[in-house]
This record gives C-alpha cells, sequence and structure tokens, in this order.
RNA sequence: GGCCCCGUCGUCUAGUGGCCCAGGACGCCGCCCUCUCAAGGCGGUAGCACGGGUUCGAAUCCCGUCGGGGCUACCA
C-alpha cells in the first residue's frame, strides 16, 4: 500500500509488492484534496509514470471515501461490542481536568454510557494494561505500554469517521497485506493495529521507511520545500537518474555501487535492509548523477531527449509544455544542433542548460553578456578582432584552419591561444564560457561569424567618439 | 509537557565483535590535460555525538547523557 505523496517510498513499495508477486496498490489518502482536485492526483500519477510506475501495473489511485457505509458499520460494532463508546467532552473541558498542558484525553465519559447524539464523538476504549507490540519490516520491534494511549476518537459527531479508522476498515476491506510507508506513520500504528485487532481482523505487515528530510533536516514539506517531481522533470533531469538517485535515499546496492542498471535495482533491493534514519534530498548529488547518465547517452539519444527545451514542448506526452526557448522556431536548424550536440553533451547536468548552449545558433545576433564583454574586450580587442575579421574573410572554413589562423594572428599581438580566443568567443556567442570555439564557429558559417565580429567591432570603437 | 523513532566524513552510505588507526560516492581543494567551460586522469580534505560499562578485543552489544526529527486534532 502506498501513500501518494512520496516518489521514493512508492519506488521501494512497487519494486517489494513486485519482488514478492503483491499487488501494488496507489492509495489517495488525502481525500479532501483528492475529491476537489482531480487534476492534483492526475499530476502525481503523472510524476510517477514518469519514473517508470507505469499506470496499468498497479491498482488504484483507490480513494477512502469509497468505503463510507462499511466505515459506519465498523463504528458501531465497536460501539455495540463495548470496545468504544460515546463522549461529549469539549477539549476545553478536557484541559481543565487534567491541567495545564494537555496530555491526552483522560477517559472522564469510558463508563457514563452515554447513547448517539448531537456533540457526541465516538472514542475506542484502548486497553489499560499490557503492552501493543507493532513487528516493523525496518524498525523491528517497537514496543507502546497500552497505559500510554489515550482513548482517541473514531468517529465525530456528526457520525463520520475520522481517518484512523477509515485508514484501517479500508486496509481490511481490500486484503491489505503489507502496509510500507513513511516513519511519521508510526506513532499512530499501536492504534491502528489496536483497532484491526479489535474489529477482528490480523494486522498487516508494518514497514516504515524513513523520511526525507531538508537542509535543516526537516520533514519535506509540499509548501515549503521543492518536492514536485514533475518541477525535476522539466529542468531536464533523467528519469533513471531520478530514480536511481531516490533509491540509493535509505539503502546502497552490494560492493560499492551507486549507479546502477534499473534491474539491478530490482534484484538487489531489500525493504528490510533499508536504514531506519531519515535522509537528506542532496541535489548536488543528484545533479552529479544526471551528468553521468546525460553522458552515458549515444548522441542520437541525446538529441532526442533536448528537443522539449529546444521547441518549448512537454516532456511527456500530454504533459504541460516546458520553457519556451528566445528564438523563432523557424531559426531552429536541426542540422546545426546535431553537429554540434556531442559537444553539448558532456557540459550540461541538466538537459534544460542545452538552450544556454546553442541558442548563438539559432538567434539572429548573440544576447551579449555585460560583465564577459568588460572581460574580454580589453585594449588590443579592437586590433585583435580587425585581424581576424580580415583573416577570416577568406580562410578555409574548418575548425582546425580557423583555430590556427587565430593562433598565428594571437602570436603576432603577443597573445597565446587562451588570451586571443576570449574576444572572438564574446563577440560571436555573447558569453565568455561555452562549446569549443573554432567548432562552433566552423558550424555557424564564414557569413555570421564575419558579420558577429563586425559588430563587435563597431560596438566597441564607436565612431563618434575620437 | 507526554509518547515514539533516529545519531559513521558537510551530504548519501559500506560496516552486524577482530579483515576498520573505518571503505565508496557527491561536494570541496590541488595537480595533469586544455582555445573558454566541461568531461577525463591523478592526489588530497574530512567521520564512528559524548560518557560509562561488557569483552583479550567495540563503529558494531548494554546503560546513561546530549542532540535531531516525528506524533500528540471531532486534519489527512
Amino acid at each position: 500500500m502506498f501513500h501518494v505523496g512520496g516518489a521514493r517510498s512508492a519506488l521501494q513499495n512497487w519494486i517489494y509488492a513486485k519482488q514478492h508477486d503483491g499487488v501494488f496498490v496507489l492509495r489517495v489518502e488525502d481525500t479532501d484534496a483528492a475529491r476537489n482536485r482531480p487534476e492534483w492526483t492526475e499530476g502525481i500519477l503523472d510524476a510517477l509514470n514518469w519514473i517508470g510506475i507505469r499506470r496499468g501495473e498497479y491498482e488504484g489511485p483507490y480513494f477512502q471515501s469509497s468505503y463510507a457505509d462499511q466505515h459506519r458499520a465498523a463504528a458501531e460494532r465497536l460501539r455495540n461490542s463495548g470496545r468504544a463508546y460515546y463522549c461529549d467532552c469539549t477539549r476545553d473541558l478536557i484541559q481543565a481536568r487534567t491541567g495545564s498542558s494537555y496530555g491526552g484525553y483522560d477517559g472522564f465519559c469510558r463508563d457514563r454510557g452515554l447513547t448517539a447524539g448531537p456533540g457526541r464523538a465516538l472514542r475506542f476504549r484502548t486497553p489499560d494494561q499490557g503492552q501493543t507490540v507493532v513487528t516493523d519490516l525496518v524498525r523491528g520491534t517497537v514496543v507502546t505500554d497500552n497505559a500510554t494511549i489515550e482513548d482517541f476518537v473514531i468517529a465525530r459527531a456528526d457520525s463520520t469517521p475520522v481517518f484512523l479508522l477509515a485508514n484501517v476498515v479500508d486496509d481490511a476491506a481490500m486484503g491489505i497485506t503489507h502496509v510500507i510507508r513513511a516513519e511519521e506513520h508510526l506513532p499512530n500504528t499501536p492504534k491502528q493495529q489496536l483497532l484491526w485487532e479489535a474489529l477482528g481482523h490480523t494486522p498487516p505487515i508494518w514497514a516504515h521507511v524513513p523520511v526525507v528530510v531538508n537542509a535543516k533536516r526537516q520533514k519535506l514539506s509540499k509548501r515549503r520545500d521543492k518536492v514536485a517531481l514533475e518541477s525535476y522533470r522539466d529542468e531536464g533531469y533523467l528519469a533513471d537518474a531520478m530514480r536511481n538517485y531516490l533509491m540509493l535515499l535509505g539503502w546502497a546496492p552490494s560492493g560499492n555501487r551507486e549507479i546502477v542498471p534499473w534491474s539491478v535495482i530490482c534484484d538487489e533491493f531489500r525493504l528490510e535492509e533499508v536504514t531506519s534514519s531519515s535522509a537528506f534530498f542532496d541535489e548536488k548529488k543528484l545533479r552529479a548523477f544526471n551528468g553521468e547518465y546525460i553522458r552515458a547517452l549515444t548522441v542520437d539519444e541525446f538529441i532526442e531527449s533536448t528537443q522539449p527545451w529546444l521547441h518549448g514542448t512537454p516532456v511527456t506526452p500530454g504533459g504541460a509544455p516546458v520553457a519556451v526557448p528566445p528564438w523563432a522556431p523557424a531559426d531552429y536548424d536541426a542540422k546545426a544542433y546535431a553537429a554540434v550536440a556531442p559537444l553539448a553533451q558532456t557540459r550540461i547536468t541538466v538537459l534544460s542548460e542545452i538552450v544556454s548552449y546553442v541558442d548563438f545558433l539559432f538567434l539572429p545576433r548573440p544576447t551579449i553578456d555585460d560583465a564577459a564583454w568588460a572581460k574580454a574586450m580589453t585594449d588590443g580587442a579592437a586590433d585583435l578582432l580587425e585581424a581576424v575579421v580580415a583573416g577570416y574573410a577568406n580562410a578555409p572554413w574548418d575548425a582546425g584552419s580557423l583555430k590556427s589562423a587565430l593562433e598565428v594572428l594571437g602570436a603576432e599581438r603577443g597573445l597565446k591561444l587562451g588570451r586571443a580566443q576570449a574576444p572572438v568567443r564574446v563577440a560571436v556567442t555573447g558569453r565568455s564560457v561555452g562549446l569549443p570555439l573554432f567548432e562552433s564557429l566552423e558550424v555557424l558559417g564564414r557569413e555570421r561569424t564575419v558579420a558577429r565580429l563586425r559588430a563587435a567591432l563597431t560596438r566597441l570603437t564607436p565612431g563618434a567618439r575620437t
């Protein structure tokens, strides 16, 4: 069983279910949000689909609300058997009785024999003595003294069931055998187990995996932290890199390996081996993984994978489009891109970065970065650029020749190639860093290269000034 | 406040009493390569939270302390 929201636990659940020939049940527990915003659920399913949890390969999404009748019936049964009782205490009344700090319900209505009525909630009568032992696949044995478990509410005054009860009834009704979820639910587990038993069912096998935390070691929060898988997908993370990284949070394959094929993970993953301490989601390491995965692509695959960012189309069919590139669609040149793609492949770590590496090819004129310009266009720049314009006007147009030509021109002025290439690079691409220069020029072509060089010269030596 | 979980380099982890004066990866630093930036190669930095036990021997077992997180709703 999986609670929608955590991609990592979804993956773990899914693999575990596969390994044990079980059915992976996708549960949406956030009933109100799910009911009111179906697109929210859709978005999550899309994201899961992206990382390999295919629609159709699991049961669900399953909503809690679909078993409402059984929730009521279960509450009624508990009440009839004396395992639950009505209570009309308000929070303030309990507080007043128990003292300044709230320490749980005090059992005031336990034996008052109240019947159902307005303002009366149904509470579960927890055992006074003994212990509840939760056996957990990742945590071992967790023992709780029953005396510390308060008589908790299972149905509100309006008779609607509370999450805890609904959850248990649903799981029992669906024949759930394994509950694999995040650690935050661990404190509720003894209560749920008590409910399973009181309802006459055998409790499931529990597994509470650690939460993923932010840099401050707090549980990742939807509104505070970046948790949406879709945003990573749209930035250009590869699904394979993402799922590989996600699986390494709390677990590792054998033998000092980290980047491994998905099949290895599916074979080797053991839920029982998952760490019990929480893990920080390290985007830097994710990026490193992504870079490795990008470099492992064939050039054709790389070209294919970058298309959405080159055209502003969705990464997955039917999804939302990614950011639109700055050039006019008609100016995109597939042949030029193909020529330069292998050079870009080792340089980007998320796919979206491709745009800033190749935009100079498709833009009518480069977007000049002011800082780069200031740094490159030093005193001798104009002189050099003039010589380059002259030299490139009729040099053979291939990277090798262009390089040696600039080498000579630079040497005549006491400049090493490293220095001489800077003004040319900025004039042509607008930036101080980028793809190898001469290959870029070769692809750009003589005409555009010389025109950009001239434009730079004009900007460098404004005619009006003396 | 009460209850529960957790604690190995900055981060993710390997480690289940001797193979560990702790291994790998990311990060960071340096060098090499080099037309910029990357990639690649080589090297380096850095950790068993603390204190007591148990044991011939402890990162590994026990107790305590401290630290972090979670839960504690007639929310889900």
